[in-house]
DNA sequence: TATTGTTATACTCTATAACTATA
DNA sequence: TATAGTTATAGAGTATAACAATA
């Protein structure tokens, strides 16, 4: 093993530190797809978009969460119809414009989607469970210090 | 924006946690990715195979490439047989096993790949520039932390 | 004209499994 | 039998661009 390999003492400490998150959010994301397909036979970005909308009673439109998940309208176009086949949302119009849909859960994919972050979470809260609650609020707010200061270099506006 | 936004305070601190780990990641890799298709007509695993190399004179056989890459088999013979084509990389044999081959770079792919390097390097030392010196090593080892414990658990052997 | 969403298409990446050739 | 690597295939995931309907 190692993608890790790639940073080497040469390098500055940015790109060190870039393969090793880079190589543990891939061995994650692989767990937490392999689990997503074994246990619900479904994929990341269909939990991904469920999940945005888990908040949102009122639903979300297209090109919303085309934004959120940071993924062309295309695309959001074929889960929603897959899970609107599988009837875990629903397209309700809006009212005011009717070129645009929301996009909401129903109650039977308020319910699945529950039980898959139930799962999901004991996936993960195991994956950091190595770090004390201090050590994860440090991870917690390191990370966030540079996410905040990549949107205000490439993606000006937030919600 | 943002796919965080599934992580709500009702979630333990490790959901937040990755949630923020996951859209970060996933923020700078479109950029490296975008990055290397414009500027070098590449992708981001044919990268990583040649970053892999670049550090091994004598090369690498194709399952050590696998293991490293954290793909099966057949995509490594898929990228390699590109690379190989451009004449950025060959294949030599080993010796004491007709089975088997190493993979390494040739000069032109040295080349070629000590320049994307350098791109790659400008655009990740920019995505962390917020953070000094002393919160980057914390990060790196925080981030190590957990790597290493996710080993444990699911990858026992190591380099 | 611009925007919302859909459709059609193509390409990359990936895993699986069957295959060959050596060991 | 087991291992190194290849081939073939299918599916996920994505972007692009052309399109329809509405604003």
């Amino acid at each position: 093993m190692d993608m890790e390999a790639r940073g080497r003492s040469e390098h500055p400490e940015a790109l060190r530190l870039w393969l090793r998150m880079l190589t543990l959010t891939q061995l994650i994301e692989k767990q937490v797809r392999t689990q997503l397909r074994e246990q619900f036979g479904t994929t990341l970005p269909r939990f991904d978009l469920m999940a945005q909308l888990e908040r949102k009673p009122d639903g979300l439109k297209m090109n919303e969460l085309s934004r959120r998940m940071m993924v062309t309208g295309g695309n959001v176009t074929g889960i929603t119809d897959q899970l609107a086949g599988e009837g875990l949302v629903e397209r309700v119009e809006v009212e005011g414009d009717r070129r645009a849909y929301r996009v909401r859960l129903t109650p039977a994919g308020r319910a699945l989607f529950g039980e898959m972050a139930r799962q999901h979470e004991i996936c993960i809260v195991a994956a950091f469970d190595s770090l004390s609650p201090a050590q994860a609020q440090t991870l917690h707010q390191l990370l966030g210090k540079v996410k905040q200061h990549y949107h205000r270099d490439t993606l000006p506006e937030s919600e």
